[in-house]
DNA sequence: AATGAATGAGCCTTCATTCAT
DNA sequence: GATGAATGAAGGCTCATTCAT
């Protein structure tokens, strides 16, 4: 009834999936706290409330344990992006400016939300064995989604190295809220991460990248008029 | 014959400080490889070649060590800036330009010149009881420095708010290649972290900011001009 | 509903009956493996294909499970045994030369036939709390036959020292290979266990006792004829 | 100052000296008794009377610590088999009889003597990653000992397949002893192992065994006079 | 009769720290 | 000043066993 390497899971009643569930809340809190290698598969389980064998029993050990937290939050995650997409007939700007706002947002709240890229920013100074899977399940589906948004605003394709320089100029100045928490607001005190300072956060970075974009995109549409006048 | 808290150390000579600054270099190394919670003090003495009870003897315990040695950094990290700002009668762009590239460089390199600034890294996601030691002797001087170029570039003072979200939206897309090393390499492994290409990072990142910069400090001076006219 | 001891086990129809075998199928493959301590409740209840839970259920614990496992194996035994012996009328040293070879082809097999004897070895090198039982009920039996034997060849009643000596001698020449499977292999590489060099192993066994067997009952019958000439 | 793969071992004084000599003491204690798998960390610096951790700072790991019993061991009997083999211009078969001797009283004390072998008969039945070097230093050895006097006996080359079969049934009937203590114990009851008794054991194997031994030579006299006759 | 879930003890190992010389 | 040795507290994991349906 071993759950290792996710292959085989117990087919399991609604008793264990409360308890599977708890733990994954758990889990995720604590890892987005301190990240897979100082969390203690003790810890994880006292916050959720459950014996501490239940970890290896549930999911096979703590790697394990990562690797759903993470399938989790990114299923979750993906939920609200299809979800925040379909009534997303909006400019690209306005697209930009949402996306930034909402991950802002998200790292901010205690809640759920901001788990994700949190642990994200621990898997990038702390690789686990599991990074592969995050590359692949969680960074790469993020980083495409901000190529297609920054391409479309810049004019060229998605896979352009402008294009992306591009994307990590704007990945960067969301990134570091998710990272810094405790000590942004210790080195900057009067900002506190209210939803209204959190939105002129959101507002600046959208502007600030639109500045630059906006000027590739003139230089770029003038570089095909010109092509098109030369033949 | 303690030293926690920097109280009270063992007296000491010349072959003691000796083995101190081996301590202080071989921990400034690891710290900035994995942070300070994984980094071990059996490594450190080993890299150091010293006897594993010294980090105790010398240092009381291992925070101390990890003090002592950002302070260490820092002392160095400001000489050097000193010596950096003495030839610096050039126009902020261009300083901005090479405290870009500088960075840079320093992430990638194996050498010192990187390892302060990877270590606020580690910090940022994983802060330490040190923490409030590194917001103020390390943090706060290098958001300042940053502070005072974007305040000149768009001609406002240091401590404005705009001048600081600005100044963050340059540090970000900076932090990030600090970060996120390995991630970076998988995800995106046609982009090696060659010293032609951190270039072009470094002058990207430039471009990228002053577009905002520069139009800021356009609205600035036509702002200003109003309202002397007005006067 | 506890069946320790063998004391009170759960009332049980067919369906019981069953699981109960499917269990002592798969914990003798399993303890003739690695023995008792080695062998885990998990690995013989996945073997058998049920539920984890049931050896507790149906035999209480492990022991329970083990000591019901070698009464079976016994059991089986015994009326193997008798079944041979019925059409045993050839003279003994054919008997001998069967048994052993028996016995030799047994060990090899990975089928039943040679769980038992592996047991016992496990058994002599770690005993376990069931010891006495496996004495009594097999090894006392086993031993039993082969000083009939012994006993035979020479002349000597079964309970005569030397019948005895002569049959460990046998006893000990057979089990070696019963322990010794993978460290044999890697000692003696080109000596597989094919069932052609069992045989030849066999018949070795059996001319090496018998050359001192023969001995001792030629001396035998010298000394009683020397007797019976003095009365 | 770790000692894994016993490649780097600490330089160390007399008290670890002797704390080193207390554990290997306790450790080949204990793995004659139970083997390696069972045997735990915990007992083994229990009995030596030192602290739990201290196997894993001079040893490295369990199976390292195990690795150093054996080689110890080997050492010691190896010196124990020179200083026998000196005074040994004997005829072989008295070198046989005094081989089998000395191994059977090995076998009974409770002392060093014997638990090398004991710990080749757990070997036997549960392997360790250790098997290897234990085939290699301890068996190999062991076997070719036997496999020279067996060969000087019946006049054939070491490496003959009937050599070897002939040393296993010598080794066969000594390795029961060694294998079955207490299983032998309660099979047995009025033969105890005093020092005269295990003496008459190893006259009984030394007779039994040349019964074939002798027999075998005088047919390869006889069938290497014939050749000689025919050429 | 059976099952999934839960439990607690125990094991090996690692680590920062302290002791004695 | 420095060293080898020693210590105790976790940490991850496994296992036999028990509980509640």
């Amino acid at each position: 009834m071993r759950a290792k390497n996710g292959a085989t899971r117990p087919a399991h009643g609604p008793a264990a999936e409360d308890t599977r569930a708890k733990l994954l809340d758990a889990a995720a809190e604590i890892f987005a706290d301190v990240g897979y290698h100082r969390a203690t598969i003790r810890e994880i389980c006292a916050r959720a409330g459950v014996n501490g064998a239940l970890v290896n029993y549930h999911f096979g050990d703590k790697l394990e344990l990562y690797a759903q937290t993470l399938e989790r939050l990114v299923s979750v995650a993906r939920i609200d992006a299809v979800r925040a997409a379909l009534n997303q007939k909006a400019p690209p700007e306005t697209i930009l400016r949402e996306a930034i706002r909402a991950r802002l947002r998200g790292v901010a709240a205690g809640d759920q939300s901001g788990w994700l890229f949190r642990i994200v920013a621990h898997e990038m100074t702390q690789p686990t064995p599991a990074m592969t899977r995050v590359v692949n399940s969680v960074l790469r589906p993020l980083y495409n989604q901000v190529y297609e948004i920054a391409g479309a605003l810049i004019g060229l394709p998605a896979a352009d190295e402008q294009t992306r320089l591009c994307a990590h100029s704007v990945m960067g100045q969301v990134i570091i809220y998710a990272f810094a928490g405790p000590v942004l607001a210790r080195l900057w005190p009067d900002m506190q991460m209210t939803p209204e300072n959190l939105d002129r956060i959101a507002n600046h970075i959208t502007d600030f990248s639109l500045a630059y974009l906006r000027q590739v995109r003139g230089a770029q549409q003038l570089a095909a008029k010109a092509a098109s006048m030369r033949n």
